[in-house]
DNA sequence: GTGAAAGCGCTAACAC
DNA sequence: GTGTTAGCGCTTTCAC
């Protein structure tokens, strides 16, 4: 086994207690003991086992991340984020995956608990039972979504839906369409209602379809559903989802954004990449990380924190089919 | 704090050692009162404590992971991938990030070495001295590399380079570039070398541009010296590099395929979904995640392991410029 | 300012 | 098959 607080004890003639005392309270030992005690350490190549304090102090200084798909590009830049500023705090992070299943994100919370001094719960699709419940065996900070009585950080996606509605009724889109996301995902409702009002407002219809999973696939899925329905502006749960409906539209021989117009959610990296290129609510998923992870490790902290979401066009929107091309409808409202 | 091993001997009327047994092993306690002791657990909830239990054990049922960057697409399947096959092995996985920064790569080794029984190290930057002096500290095993004595899983890259020299020379192309990794990347070597013999074997040139950074903007940034170099086929360090290439080549007007053909290594998702879709070398990035994680939890395998890769023509690739476009080039070799 | 002793939650001999 | 005991590596009273 690797070096203990006993051996840097003895290599250093003090007892172990002062060799902690170095470490976990340094004021309290004198300044020429705790240099010696910490080049004996330096030299025999001593780190504090945490674990081992944890088990007295009460604080691991872990904290889990728990997001539905690692591999969906959306929370990487959240994750990355979230170790870093957890880093900063001397903090490392458990990373686990649930496959968007609520019942492994339960075990998960349970499994985890004692390691940590919290969890960021990423998406969860628990209900808010479950979650409270939960909350009592560590603490829980929730992104994009609100439990009441939780640290949570929300993106704000009402003003997103509103301002990707407003910008397809400005092309003249009367006819709009909204794919949601999994079952059990809070943004759901919120996206519905924001969509459903922008959409009244302009006299425009929006049919609703879903719920999908928040993945390509999900949205090639309801390219036939959106060709039928006969929409002209789509807004998607996502961008992987919006994607996915363009490629499916694609396939349809229905080209984007010629016929229909797509607009996702969230901005991820691939939104730039894609031909066309989406146009997109972006949504400042590393500052999420970042702050989820303040929120858990300064409890004193403000709550919930909304962060701000913002329309960016590109390529996948356009004039709806039939209107002069003229009409600069493109330009922002 | 939460409940501990006393409160459900206490509850159960049986000492603390039988409570511990019953979880750590059953089958030396009583069917009877093992499932005695089971409810009584399940009523308060109680859950073994792994830090206190790993103190004695020497074993944490934890893992690190250690990856340049989180937020490059070529990680997130590989992370996923580990941490579902860490967690069929009732494993928690640690996830740090290391912003391509050797040092921090070996201070994250220190930190994270006494709170689990291994580490997987990704694409490490470190020297080969460094990495051994560290596998002193705990169980290491890497990722795209190989370390002498080391268990390490490696995707087949010489091949790759290979298939993609094959299939330039193929199409016409006479005057290639590679664009190299960055700094410290052991793959490069590999990489190099495969591609001179190759292009070696069909009397082309290669010239060697690094090294770059393994991002978008990175291959973005080569754009001209490629251009400047008159070469008509570019074979990438990775997707991001061919990605960020064709975009750079784009704004300056120069067409791909028509004009330049660009191949990728690593076939993330991304790289199906830009246009011109990208030709590449698919490297199974899940498949070294798991076994990565299976070669630091089953000591006794046979390492290193290779894992195969193969050419995906996709729409990046095209005839040499001033080559006839009816040669049937695209069909492999 | 430093040492001695107790104990965090748990496992692992060793008795019985 | 179960209880007793010691102790993993560390922090934290409490003396001195």
């Amino acid at each position: 086994m690797a070096v203990t607080i006993r051996e840097v004890a003895r290599a250093c003639g003090v007892h172990i207690s002062t060799v902690s005392r170095t470490f976990s309270a340094p004021h309290l030992v004198n300044a020429e003991t705790r240099s010696r005690v910490l080049a004996c350490a330096e030299r025999l190549g001593y780190r504090p086992n945490r674990a081992a304090r944890a088990l007295i102090t009460g604080r691991t200084y872990n904290i889990g991340l728990i997001v539905a798909d690692i591999a969906n590009p959306f929370f990487p830049p959240l994750i990355k984020a979230a170790e870093s500023q957890a880093r900063r705090h001397d903090y490392h992070v458990f990373i686990a995956n649930t496959n968007e299943d609520p019942a492994v994100e339960e075990e998960l919370v349970h499994a985890l608990a004692k390691q940590v001094d919290g969890l960021v719960l990423c998406s969860p699709r628990m209900s808010d039972g479950v979650i409270e419940r939960l909350s009592r065996e560590t603490r829980l900070v929730v992104v994009n979504r609100r439990v009441a009585g939780l640290s949570s950080v929300v993106m704000d996606v009402a003003r997103g839906a509103r301002l990707a509605i407003e910008h397809l009724t400005g092309l003249g889109h009367r006819a709009l369409a909204l794919l949601t996301g999994p079952r059990g995902a809070w943004t759901n409702g919120t996206l519905r209602r924001a969509a459903t009002l922008a959409a009244q407002a302009a006299n425009s219809s929006l049919t609703v379809l879903g719920p999908n999973p928040p993945t390509e696939a999900g949205g090639a899925a309801q390219a036939e559903q959106v060709a039928r329905a006969g929409v002209t502006g789509v807004l998607a749960y996502n961008d992987l989802m919006a994607i996915g409906l363009i490629e499916g539209l694609d396939a349809l021989g229905i080209r984007v954004p010629e016929e229909v117009s797509v607009v996702g959610i969230d901005d991820i990296a691939l939104s730039r990449l894609t031909r066309p290129k989406l146009t997109t609510v972006a949504t400042p998923t590393a500052q999420a990380g970042q702050i989820a992870v303040d929120l858990l490790l300064t409890p004193d902290q403000r709550s919930p924190v909304t962060l701000g979401t913002e329309l960016v066009i590109r390529d996948s929107t356009g004039p709806a089919p039939g209107r002069a091309r003229t009409t600069d409808a493109k330009a922002r409202r």
